[in-house]
DNA sequence: CTTGACTCTATAGCTGACTATAGACTTTAT
DNA sequence: ATAAAGTCTATAGTCAGCTATAGAGTCAAG
């Protein structure tokens, strides 16, 4: 039975050939599985995992909630819960309102985080570089960088300098 | 002499006292030395770590450079230019402007991702709970959950699962 | 002079989501 | 029949920036 033919019929398929259709490398499913994402339908007499088709739909989950910001171990739970019959509707809401403040408030950061970095940027062309400044980056840094502590230059290591 | 006195003149001091007027734990000053951003002025004769106060500027900017967005090894690159005397005015500019691109980028990113979030939201509430539907998150996602691939349930260890 | 706080080095662990390796076994193709 | 490709488990490494631990030595106050 070749790949194709069990594609025609939607069979069970080895690790690789899932892998290449999900587009999601081998060591990744077996690294889902291990965290409860994922499991194969059976295995061969030999220990080769098998997979019914059930296993692109669960993948397509795992991709969809990983893109709503939901964690591994977050998808893992609603999963365990879903297979235990319960419908986690509420607490799904409740995360995915959580990571919607956290988005916002992220995204609060960096737009501060942004402005003070142009308005850095803008200062430096406007003022050029002056005397005893290291581009203007940011002052005092003169004082902290140019005048080494001691006269080595380079970086050591810790074990370089053990005690005598 | 007690600490109060180097103070008043700016003398030496030991790791613990920096920490505490850094506010950077003892061990990330450790650390940061171990990556090249500071180094102690000298050690006493037990190996102590000493500390003259032009420390405080140099973490003054790390910490500045860190908010600028510089990783820790850019920063000891620039430090480490610095020393040898030149004055890396090009490149650190140019290491700005491709961090506010950067940030320009997850910026759009984060916004995009946003808006999907807040769709999702919108639509359970408008739509509420559907049949056969796992609060309306994925559709798709009953077939991959409810339906379990075997009866187990549970997060399985990998260790668990040995070959017979 | 002892006790407790401090410091030392070296090494390992943390976060999250993978990615890579080693060494053995199985399957597929020629 | 043999070689290449695939799969197995277990374990360790990656990224960044810390943080924690163990076990030893040092120092300051009472």
């Amino acid at each position: 039975m070749t790949p194709a033919e069990r594609d025609a019929r939607g069979s069970l398929r080895k690790i690789g050939e899932v892998a290449k259709r999900s587009d999601i490398a081998v060591e990744t499913l077996r690294f889902y599985e291990s965290r409860g994402l994922i499991e194969p339908a059976g295995r061969t007499a030999s220990g080769y995992r098998l997979y019914d088709d059930s296993v692109f739909e669960r993948l397509a989950f795992v991709k969809k909630s990983q893109a709503v910001g939901f964690t591994l171990d977050q998808i893992a739970w609603i999963i365990a819960e879903a297979r235990e019959g319960r419908r986690p509707c509420v607490e799904v809401r409740q995360m995915a309102r959580q990571r919607l403040n956290e988005l916002d408030e992220k995204l609060t950061e960096l737009r501060r985080y942004r402005r003070d970095l142009k308005r850095t940027l803008d200062a430096w062309d406007r003022e050029g570089e002056k005397e005893g400044m290291i581009c203007g980056l940011i002052e005092g840094l003169d004082a902290a960088v140019v005048r080494p502590v001691s006269g080595r230059a380079g970086r050591r290591r810790l074990s370089e300098r053990r005690k005598p």
